[in-house]
DNA sequence: TTCTTGACTTCCGTTGAATGGAAGTCAAGA
DNA sequence: TCTTGACTTCCATTCAACGGAAGTCAAGAA
């Protein structure tokens, strides 16, 4: 759990630290668990924390723990990411997940994982892992193997070296999924079946930006019962056709990568 | 635009000066405005910026200018504020927004503001001002007046001090929205007929936390010609109703506001 | 009641990271 | 070629950050 060498000299980075330490399984903290995460002292972290609350960064619950504050949320919807591709891309998201009620994502490539920038799942939804945010291996998820397929050979070769297995049923195997790669960039879509967690399937197809350049992915995930296979990939590719087109439209199709 | 009053000293401060001179008007920016608009020294913001793009708060886009990173995006959606209240509420908003087409949207206090947190719309939606993240004026719109009528007295007091004006049919009388929200709590619903925008009506329900402590707005956003305003109400009122009893079934209901 | 433990919170002398003026680079336009 | 605006680099000074130590406080055990 230890900040792993990153031996922060800066303040700031200090205070990154400090927010590193939260996520979604560490919404709530008390300063004692910030300060461990933190690999700050106690002293060090009393002080920060006590900064960022009152720069609004933080927030204090009443049982004294800490969670991130509406200032860093407000920040955090300005990140073209999320504004601008929520904006164009929700209204698509709606009539894909109207056609089959499944949970339908969209994710973009972050350091080695696709990260999950926009979901809608309803009441009937399968209960999926991916909420916004989360960031999900490119080997065993659909939005994950478009990002994937279409990466830099860069990408690829250090995602082939690392290939956590999560259900028996997930591709450790580098041969086997170097192949796979091929089949979904020849298809156009990527399908994978109860790779990241039992019971669900998942189908992906590219979005693309300028120069045709594939920028995100959109899915969705649906109950291994799920026959209708076929369908629901021509909706997708239709729908991410529509959605590419508006993206270069609206002067987006580059969504900077994290530096 | 310069930095009122905030004499920063510790250099959290600073780099949240550096962070603050972005919102939405202001989403993309090159190191001079940053420093001008949070009043340090170019150097310093150089150093700043530079400091926080390492730390994935800040992304340099290709032209050079800067824009909030994925860092602080995903920090944001952990404030309970967003992930809470979305996962709850999200779905009853999607009713609503089957039932008439219009943009729906939920507000929490903040400050002397409505600071919209969630919202749905439909390609077909009038268009609006308040995107998540917005900051409503409490006196003009549906959702602000909510929070203002079942407010603290201070709140009041202060709120009612600067009446702003926007549209010349905004009420500007102390007297007379003092009034108005006596009514508004008497019938449960607020109402804003073109006080914020021309064209657009909106109305407002109040959503309880907590020992039936108002903790947020719901409401809806429609062209001045619908004449449906009774039906809508009601449909609100309900949703209202459910979702509150949700929020408190799931240990929400106090949703601390900031510092 | 007293002891123990864990979780903060306050204090303060030391020190090295942050500061910001000055000067350098670079590209676009006059 | 000169000017201007927008960064970027350098570096001596200094002041804010640091963190060990000790104090507070509440809950639970003995």
């Amino acid at each position: 759990m230890k900040n792993n060498s990153n031996e922060q000299k800066s303040v700031t980075g200090r205070a990154f630290a400090v927010l590193d330490t939260f996520d979604a399984t560490h919404r709530h903290q008390n300063l004692a668990s910030i300060a461990r995460r933190a690999g700050l002292p106690l002293t060090t972290s009393h002080r920060l924390v006590g900064e960022l609350v009152s720069q609004g960064a933080l927030t204090r619950t009443a049982d004294g723990a800490y969670e991130i504050g509406t200032k860093i949320w407000r920040l955090g919807i300005l990140a073209s990411l999320h504004s601008d591709l929520r904006e164009i891309a929700l209204p698509y998201m709606e009539d894909i997940y109207a056609l089959g009620n499944d949970a339908v994502q969209i994710g973009v490539l972050d350091g080695f994982r696709c990260l999950i920038v926009e979901r809608i799942a309803g009441s009937r939804t399968l209960e999926v892992i991916s909420k916004p945010g989360a960031r999900l291996p490119l080997h065993a998820s659909g939005v994950g193997k478009i990002l994937l397929s279409y990466g830099t050979k860069e990408l690829q070769q250090a995602a082939l070296e690392s290939l956590d297995s999560f259900t028996g049923k997930t591709i450790t195997n580098a041969e086997v999924l170097k192949k796979q790669m091929k089949t979904i960039k020849l298809q156009g879509f990527a399908h994978s079946q109860e790779e990241l967690a039992i019971g669900a399937t998942s189908l992906a197809v590219p979005i693309y930006g300028y120069g045709n350049k594939v920028i995100a992915a959109l899915g969705i995930v649906t109950p291994v019962a799920n026959k209708d296979i076929e369908r629901m990939v021509s909706v997708l590719k239709v729908s991410a056709q529509a959605l590419s087109k508006k993206l270069v439209l609206n002067g987006l199709g580059d969504l900077s990568q994290r530096l």
